[in-house]
DNA sequence: AACTTATACTAATATTCATTAATTAGAATA
DNA sequence: TATTCTAATTAATGAATATTAGTATAAGTT
């Protein structure tokens, strides 16, 4: 299989695993927290979504081996396994469309954003 | 309507145009064209997929804004919107795991493509 | 046992993708 | 203008696959 295929596909199965509000949530809110990672509770408060379908979520990150885990106690933290994803990601934003006039809310909000995830 | 939780669907969004083998490599044939266009003829004949497949998946690209089209005689030739996504997409290369030992293949094929898309 | 997280399973829903066929748009020629 | 050829989009199909949230249950820790 080519090197372009091989790369293409891989970067493809990144950008699926990142391909969901939730998920981009749950990076931002790693990388924010005080010491870069949350456990599973916290996280179920933050996003304000069920238990299991933030473990499915966090599933799925670690497929991607976006996320590692840490057990300590009865609690499971999780961070980033690469530090510059979140922000990576928030270079992302330069691509999204805040040039429409119907966009105007959304030029707003990732001003909002840009500051608060930096 | 959160300001996050709006970037967040956005950025998802987006994502998920990019979710496809196929749309990874358009972006970065389109990149690496001498004139940074192409149109889909050459496409087709690049990436050795069906026209109407191609046409389609210019059609994901397209509504997420990432391409745009010009028509010259019967020909529509494709660009980036925004020149910096080749590039930014490339630095998500970064993520990709090349660490565990079954990935012998993948780091190899990061690396050509490294260069070849530079 | 109590607490936290992960998994199994379900069911609904949705999407995705490639293929074939039909359609639109432009160019060339009669 | 009508016809025809080429290029590309759109529509329609259909199969496969996936996703998601929810409920229930299991597993690990204290």
């Amino acid at each position: 299989m080519p090197a372009r295929v091989v790369v293409a596909t891989e970067l493809a199965e990144t950008f699926r695993a990142l391909g969901h509000e939730c998920r981009i949530r749950i990076v931002e809110e790693l990388a924010h927290g005080d010491r870069g990672e949350l456990d599973v509770h916290s996280l179920v408060e933050i996003l304000k979504v069920q238990q299991p379908t933030v473990s499915q979520h966090l599933s799925v990150l670690r497929h991607a081996k976006l996320v590692k885990q840490r057990r300590e106690g009865r609690s499971v933290f999780y961070s980033l396994t690469n530090r510059g994803l979140a922000s990576w990601l928030l270079q992302g934003l330069r691509f999204l469309d805040t040039r429409s006039q119907d966009a105007e809310e959304l030029s707003r909000a990732v001003e909002d954003v840009r500051r608060v995830w930096r």
